[in-house]
DNA sequence: GTATTTGCCTGACCTACATCAAGTCTCATG
DNA sequence: CATGAGACTTGATGTAGGTCAGGCAAATAC
């Protein structure tokens, strides 16, 4: 059975995560069956949020981390000057919240994109069990590491790409992301605005829209409002640049 | 006694945790004496780098995460075509290389920015000591978040600041660390490049050189050459933006 | 000592992207 | 069904910062 044929972790709240399709991909790979019960129990499944609802505001005092079942979150930050910045976009089995553990503060508030259920994690909790189960830790290591490394690559392509290449690394990160979840890497609906899309890549909503519709216009993509397919893969990988992703093989 | 008169740490490769003026700011902290004990004793104290040697290469296997003890490190990108991307600098009692844990590969070089030297702790040992001493692991987690959290500071910098904030932002960031560890916070010198800065910062040398003769021209700064003071620190706060670092109050 | 390299500064010019302005399309709501 | 508010697109124009080119000074090599 595939991965995903299942529609069960949106049907009931008392779904676990010996049960869940995204377990392999969340914590707890590498974990043997009975450590999976124990992360089991401190987990929390909340009742799923609406789109532009928050999960955790800036500021407030950090208490979980969460780990997105379905839907889409975004997390922001507000700056000085009131406008917000967009620092990430989660997706299932992707883990919220880890850059509250150093200070017991959010630095970023969470909210919907759309409809969304997430695991509420208790961090302290996580962590006493992480005492217990050793494999439980080098998870949580390389989780955060992998955040730092991403968040790495992420400045490389603030720092150092064009408009064309940040919308193509957009895309191309987005596909990878639906394909680990066994979704198809060249057909996707993007759960975030244009606008978003622009906060998050520094880059002016016009711009982004302008990029996509030359992309259109050049065959490398099809754009139907948020659908999106992409048509010519070379072209997109030689914009975004082969050997994205830190330099992760992606054996998935 | 000031945590900074002494010398010892440059003085003899054998110094030791415990002795250690900057113990308090690398991972020690909120350890128990025999804790830091045996901390100590995994801990690899290599000789010196020179200026341009480079502690360890983008594709490298993982080993080992380093505090620097004294000088600095730059980190960095080879990106697809070549260029350099700077992604960090570590000053004293920092720690580098966390994010080659996710898969054990280190996905960045460091380098030496001047005469530097550095701790070696082997992740291995880091790991295992790590179950026997909980806070040791909280402190890693801790350690890690808040490299998560810079890395966000940054890409806000990167996606929304101008070249004089992203400027400002540097120093005043230089200056806080430098303040931390008992230096002068208006008055310090670069161990970076002009060139190092812009590539940092995602802007041409000529852009850093422009800004900091402008700087210095309406009396914000004084610079000359590599040293540089902070004359009007309300502007420069303003710059920035106050609130900066997270949403870290700074205790120190 | 001179030659050469390297880092930094400065001016002139150019371009990628932002901003402004004016639509169109979508879709939620009374 | 009409209406109104967002979300998206498109064109015209402006500008911050990049690029290019030249020059100086300090560091390094010869």
């Amino acid at each position: 059975m595939s991965a995903l044929q299942s529609n069960r972790f949106n049907s009931k709240l008392t779904s676990q995560c010996q049960s869940c399709s995204l377990s392999a991909l969340c914590l707890p790979i590498a974990l043997a069956d009975e450590d999976v019960n124990r992360l089991d129990q401190i987990i929390e499944r909340k009742k799923p949020l609406k789109k532009g609802e928050v999960l955790f505001h800036q500021g407030e005092e950090f208490s979980s981390v969460y780990a997105v079942r379905t839907g889409t979150l975004k997390t922001f930050n507000i700056t000085n000057n009131g406008e917000e910045q967009i620092t990430g976009f989660y997706c299932p089995s992707e883990l919220v919240g880890l850059s509250g553990i150093d200070n017991n503060i959010y630095p970023i508030s969470a909210k919907a994109l759309e409809t969304t259920s997430v695991c509420e994690i208790p961090f302290s909790h996580l962590e006493s069990l992480s005492n217990q189960i050793p494999s439980l830790k080098s998870q949580i290591f390389k989780v955060m590491s992998r955040k730092i490394c991403d968040d790495q690559q992420m400045m490389v392509l603030l720092g150092k790409k064009n408009a064309d290449e940040k919308v193509a690394s957009l895309l191309m990160n987005l596909s990878g992301r639906f394909k680990r979840r066994g979704y198809s890497a060249v057909s996707f609906r993007l759960s975030m605005s244009r606008g978003e899309i622009g906060n998050y890549l520094g880059l002016a909503v016009e711009t982004v829209s302008r990029v996509m519709t030359r992309f259109q216009k050049n065959n490398i993509i099809q754009v139907n409002g948020k659908e999106v397919t992409i048509i010519d893969l070379p072209a997109m990988q030689k914009l975004v640049g082969i050997a994205e992703d830190c330099v992760r093989i992606d054996t998935v």
